[in-house]
DNA sequence: TATTGTTATACTCTATAACTATA
DNA sequence: TATAGTTATAGAGTATAACAATA
């Protein structure tokens, strides 16, 4: 029995949730709506990717995906790029100012909420540990699936 | 310098991301959409709420929620009451058969995920205290905000 | 006057299906 | 034939602004 997991699960929901405006906020200043925050982030600078790549990522279907980057390529901050083994793809780069974007993003999304930055620097401590042991056996139970 | 809590935040994020599709998947299995099923599940069957109430918990607009509660309402999931006291305000009363949607939801949203499901008995538990605390104190703070 | 909820309008995200170009 | 991306279309969530009924 796993109530503890479960309980701890709501928790984390709730506190999420709680966090739910951040997203929309930060997008908004930016000029961005929230899906195009999520796919700006989502792309490495450094290594293009391929449309249906980034629709996988962002868990949505392709045509979607189409939309989102037709706005972000609008404003300057990605480009489509044609694949050269293989011209079906496109390829997503980010542009200069893209990047300069994305970064402010980033930094602003990941600052954490009041109730993760008022625990006691042991308790982060500790939170940051269990869950990258948390993230890291999951990934690896997805890598080797059990008999 | 609490780096600690932004990689736990981080953390977080990339586990509630990796669930992001299981509230559609979920609402789709009962035939409602995403946020009928958040608004269904913050009302409470045995005490009425308010259109106004409904639309700060989901941090949207009113006019947002007249939308969700119509279709909501069309379901005989939910249904609107005038307030005695006010007459303006239209209080949300959840059916017996919303309470039994709603219980359903509920369950299977609490259903935690495989990166906490499969932690250790003893990590679970740290985790659960860790974030009762942190959740606590945060409730704390917003109570009685500091001098 | 101020507030609650509705309506009208517009934009974004989402999916499905049909289509084009390429493989 | 199969795949990557686009287009067309539709439904849902979101916001702002104007409005009605009530306070």
């Amino acid at each position: 029995m796993s109530e503890n997991a479960r309980e701890a699960w709501r928790l984390l929901q709730s506190l999420t949730r709680s966090e739910r405006g951040r997203l929309p906020a930060i997008a908004a200043q930016a000029g961005l709506a929230p899906g195009q925050v999520l796919a700006l982030c989502s792309l490495d600078p450094a290594k293009p990717m391929a449309m249906s790549d980034l629709a996988a990522t962002l868990a949505c279907d392709n045509s979607n995906v189409t939309g989102i980057i037709d706005r972000l390529e609008q404003r300057g901050l990605v480009q489509r790029r044609p694949a050269e083994r293989d011209r079906r793809v496109k390829m997503l780069v980010v542009t200069a100012a893209g990047a300069r974007v994305r970064q402010d993003l980033r930094s602003a999304l990941s600052e954490p909420p009041a109730a993760l930055a008022g625990l006691p620097a042991a308790d982060q401590r500790v939170l940051r540990d269990l869950l990258r042991r948390a993230m890291g056996a999951a990934a690896s139970r997805a890598a080797a699936p059990g008999p």
